[in-house]
DNA sequence: CACTTGACCTGTCCGC
DNA sequence: TGCGGACAGGTCAAGT
């Protein structure tokens, strides 16, 4: 669930927790190995004493950028969370607004300890806890992930752009240069499909999924199950502002949190009250009053209002 | 190549 | 109250 605008939610807040700040301990989840498949020697090698020097985003993907030329690439598929708790905050209370208790828990994958610190890296590689002296730990940064889809995984930073995904992948939706002409582009390749299944396909467009989709093909009164090759292009043109609108709106109310989606601080997004469609199903359309139905569309549960959205 | 389906997981909810 | 099964959905692998 975790789609562009929850993943950027999280991005933002990791930047302001924990960029300049150093990983001196990582502690991972060995029964889920392929939560964090790197060897315990690349870690102590590229990962303990780094840096972090940047968190950036690329479609639903984290990547956290180490000092040390390695890279901590990061896909919270479907209830991952990468929370960021501060030292001064152990053992203190939780906002209303948190969905995450004490950490770490049983869903935490990966933990990375952080401090300030300037001393020199001269780590031996049989090390897995960097000595920092008198140096604060300024908190941890859990990774957890109730159903294991997710995984963070160290990559060369040179060589991740070109990580399958990352050659595949398409346009953002919030660049300025992506407009009705590039979508309709992107299109061609899936015209045999319907419109809600190339949305989803994350080489036609980077960082969409389930709720975005439903919410764009609303607004723009496309109906979900119509086939691209019948979506005329007047309503690709009214798709791509009304997804940039949505995916606008949803970032400045934090993302959505459905289930378990809370960014870098535990706490909630609240798109969802602002949602036209999904999740309401059997209410009344906010367009047309009918009812809002709630049926499959390329293997997903799908919400759609059948008067005003025509196929 | 285009397209669909199943697998990966665990927590929650529904019906019996 | 317990329990089996359906369901949730991002992405990749395998199938048609």
């Amino acid at each position: 669930m975790p789609e562009l605008p929850e993943v950027e939610t999280v991005r933002r807040g990791l930047s302001r927790l924990i960029v300049a700040k150093t990983i001196v301990a990582v502690e991972h989840d060995h029964a889920a190995p392929k939560s964090f498949p790197n060897t315990p020697d690349d870690v102590a090698r590229f990962v303990i004493g780094a840096k972090i020097s940047a968190v950036r985003r690329r479609a639903k993907v984290l990547l956290i950028e180490l000092d040390s030329g390695y890279t901590l690439v990061t896909h919270l598929k479907m209830t991952g969370q990468l929370v960021f708790v501060g030292a001064q905050r152990f053992g203190a209370g939780h906002p209303n607004d948190s969905l995450v208790g004490d950490l770490p828990d049983r869903s935490t994958r990966v933990t990375l300890t952080l401090a300030t610190t300037t001393e020199p890296k001269n780590i031996p590689h049989h090390k897995t806890a960097l000595a920092i002296g008198s140096d604060p730990e300024q908190g941890r940064l859990f990774f957890n992930d109730q159903r294991k889809f997710g995984w963070m995984k160290l990559y060369p930073t040179v060589e991740v752009p070109h990580i399958d995904f990352m050659r595949r992948v398409g346009p953002e939706p919030l660049d300025d240069d992506f407009t009705a002409a590039v979508l309709h582009e992107r299109l061609q390749r899936r015209k045999n499909t319907t419109i809600k299944a190339a949305l989803l396909d994350q080489t036609v467009l980077a960082g969409i999924g389930n709720i975005y989709a439903d919410e764009s093909l609303w607004a723009a009164r496309i109906h979900p199950a119509t086939l691209v090759r019948d979506v005329p292009q007047s309503a690709i043109a009214r798709l791509v502002p009304e997804m940039k609108s949505i995916l606008r709106l949803a970032l400045e109310k934090g993302g959505s949190t459905d289930r378990n989606y809370v960014n870098a601080e535990g706490r909630k997004g609240s798109y969802i009250d602002f949602a036209r469609v999904f999740r309401r199903e059997n209410q009344p359309c906010s367009r047309c009053g009918a009812t809002i139905e709630k049926i499959r569309v390329a293997g997903r549960g799908t919400h759609v209002c059948g008067r005003c959205q025509v196929q």
